[in-house]
RNA sequence: UGGGGCGUCGCCAAGUGGUAAGGCAUCGGCCUUUGGCGCCGACAUUCGUAGGUUCGAAUCCUACCGCCCCAGCCA
């Protein structure tokens, strides 16, 4: 054991941490970081970040995870994003504690190490158009050509940056580039932009910049100022590295360890900025927080909990190869969580209603039944029965086929924590030939769901009684798309092409039990054999609506599949 | 056709020259007042392919194949 090589076991990012504490690398520290542009939400891919960075800080002794706002573009950034990340980031149960800081906080320092490299032949003002810039570049396959700019005096290029600084070029007019390369066969290298002219006001800086400094140039500074030591991103900044490490070593400062990982995809999701910004503003789906987005809101608000999502991106690793987890991998981590923690209770999404023709017209009683099975101390409550009851529809079948043993005509189950019934009848509408009513008789012997004389029964139905039960609104979601990598097009396909149709579905007249009366937004249930369901902010104190954040493994949905494929 | 990465079970993923962990999914069985939960069992003679080195290779070497990323004054 203690003489394995430091790090087994561990990801590969955990290694090379392990690793540099045992050759003492960076004296000891462990200083990692989580750098979101603030022009978005969070989402689960961030939440793997998230859970890396911070992870590593809490494991190791004295470590810490500053959150840092990559905020060097004022175009599209907004103090929205930073509260709402500020939120999530907390949400997910991590703390930056005093670490708290933004890209902009280094604009001065950032513009003087311009200064510097521009004194030091390292850097130039280039008076080139975008579209000339862009054709001097080259190819990947041919080199570039370098800018006609290129060997200005530093006297020039100090006083033509001074005045970018000032204003008085045009955006665009001028950009501040490192002299580097432009023969490198990795394109980052062939005199990439510094510093452009925006003249836009910064959520931040507010109108003090009219230059901005792009991330390549930023991002190593800055973990350098803060004293990051792991420095880790997603596998396409693998190709920044050279820069990030040309930038400090050119500057002569404090290096941090770049390392880059696999970025999270999932089955059935996409996960790119662009996208999900595109489902918000063209409506395809209700805001950042509906419960069928892969953000960290929307998953709040569809009722997963953070140590669900936490236990997924633990479970899942972190490597370098390119990778698509499957979301029954994140759904599995959920219900395990939710098993040992939501209160079950009976909900019918379907209803049908039954009377029991034996049972006293005017009689109710209150039944004792468990909150949870998988924790007695979440303790008991009592629910009312009567006479006319409300199943799910899905529960009878008037012409039962093989393997289903729920209720159908002259069968015997079991209403859980009340009676054992058997159906005795099926009422139809004369027009339509639908199901309307099943009339039934009871035994009074099973009370509480036990036949004294031993008597089995194959199936236990949930149900809830119809005087006494909540009418609600119950929102089923499913798949946001249709296809398992909706990011993987053909030609000419739009990713719009394969949303689910059916993603949301309102069932608006469901029943569940009076014992919900009070329930608050955010609350989580097991509806008893359906699923795990949560309280929406949507509630009013008149009707509450429930989102139904994962359905309960269903084995006889898998048999019907398998003998349907059969048929 | 340049450069940088990556290829271990349907999906993730350990493995760092000594003879393929684990999780998810799937399939059996047990248990069950949730067809849930739980429990038991099955599930890669093989590590992209082909050679080579070695007593021994997923691990080392060579070649080939496949996939991803890079031509923003985005991050």
């Amino acid at each position: 054991m203690s003489n394995e090589r430091p790090g087994a076991g561990l990801d590969f990012v955990r290694a090379i941490v392990a690793e540099d504490l045992a050759t003492n690398k960076w004296d000891g520290r462990v200083v990692t970081r989580f750098p979101p542009e603030p022009n978005g939400y969070l989402h689960i891919g961030h939440a793997k970040s998230i859970c890396l960075n911070f992870g590593i800080a809490q494991e190791n002794e004295g470590g810490r995870c500053h959150l840092r706002f990559d905020d060097t573009n004022p175009c599209k950034e907004e103090q929205e994003y930073v509260d709402s990340i500020m939120e999530d980031v907390r949400w997910l149960g991590f703390d930056w504690g005093e670490h708290l800081y933004y890209a902009s906080d280094y604009f001065d320092q950032l513009y003087e190490w311009a200064i510097q490299l521009i004194k030091e032949g390292k850097a130039y003002v280039c008076d080139l158009s975008v579209e000339e810039i862009r054709a001097h570049r080259g190819t990947l396959t041919e080199t570039g050509t370098e800018s006609r700019y290129r060997e200005r005096s530093v006297e020039e290029n100090l006083e033509l940056f001074e005045r970018m600084r000032a204003g008085e070029f045009e955006e665009g007019s001028r950009v501040l580039r490192a002299k580097i390369d432009m023969n490198a066969p990795n394109m980052h290298l062939r005199d990439p932009v510094m510093y452009r002219i925006l003249k836009a006001s910064h959520h931040r800086t507010g109108d003090k910049w009219c230059i901005y400094p792009m991330y390549d140039y930023t991002h190593g500074q800055s973990d350098s100022l803060e004293g990051i030591t792991h420095s880790i991103c997603t596998l396409e900044f693998e190709i920044h590295r050279p820069l990030y490490d040309w930038y400090c070593e050119a500057l002569r400062i404090y290096h941090p360890q770049q390392i880059e990982f696999a970025r999270l995809n999932l089955t059935y999701t996409l996960l790119s900025k662009r996208r999900l910004i595109e489902l918000v503003t063209e409506g395809l789906v209700n805001g950042w927080d509906d419960p069928r987005m892969p953000t960290i809101c929307g998953f709040r608000r569809r009722g997963y909990t953070p140590e669900a999502i936490r236990d997924f991106c633990k479970r899942i690793g972190v490597a370098k190869a390119d990778s698509i987890n499957e979301i029954e991998q994140l759904e599995h981590c959920l219900r395990e969580d939710l098993n040992k923690r939501a209160p079950r209770v009976m909900g019918v999404l379907d209803p049908l209603r039954v009377v029991i023709e034996n049972y006293p017209d005017d009689q109710e009683e209150e039944l004792d039944a468990i909150n949870n099975p998988e924790d007695a101390s979440m303790g008991a409550r009592k629910v009312p029965f009567s006479k006319v009851l409300y199943i799910e529809r899905e529960d009878f079948m008037e012409d039962p086929p093989r393997k289903f043993y729920r209720l159908a005509p002259g069968r015997e189950v079991r209403l859980r924590y009340a009676y054992f019934i058997t159906c005795t009848g099926v009422v139809k509408d004369e027009n339509t030939g639908e199901i309307v009513e099943l009339r039934c008789t009871y035994d009074p012997d099973t009370r509480g769901g036990d036949a004294p004389d031993g008597r089995k029964v194959k199936a236990t139905l949930h149900w809830v009684s119809a005087a006494h039960a909540l009418e609600t609104e119950v929102r089923i979601y499913e798949h946001l798309f249709t296809k398992e990598n909706p990011a993987d097009l053909d030609e000419g396909e739009d990713w719009r092409d394969y949303l689910n149709p059916d993603s949301l579905q309102v069932l608006p007249a469901c029943y569940v039990e009076p014992s919900l009366a009070n329930a608050k937004p955010g609350d989580r249930f097991q509806f008893e054999r359906k699923g795990y369901f949560c309280v929406d902010p949507d509630s009013t104190p008149e009707k509450l609506v429930f989102n139904r954040t994962v359905a309960l493994r269903d084995t006889w949905a898998n048999i019907q599949k398998a003998q349907q494929q059969a048929k």
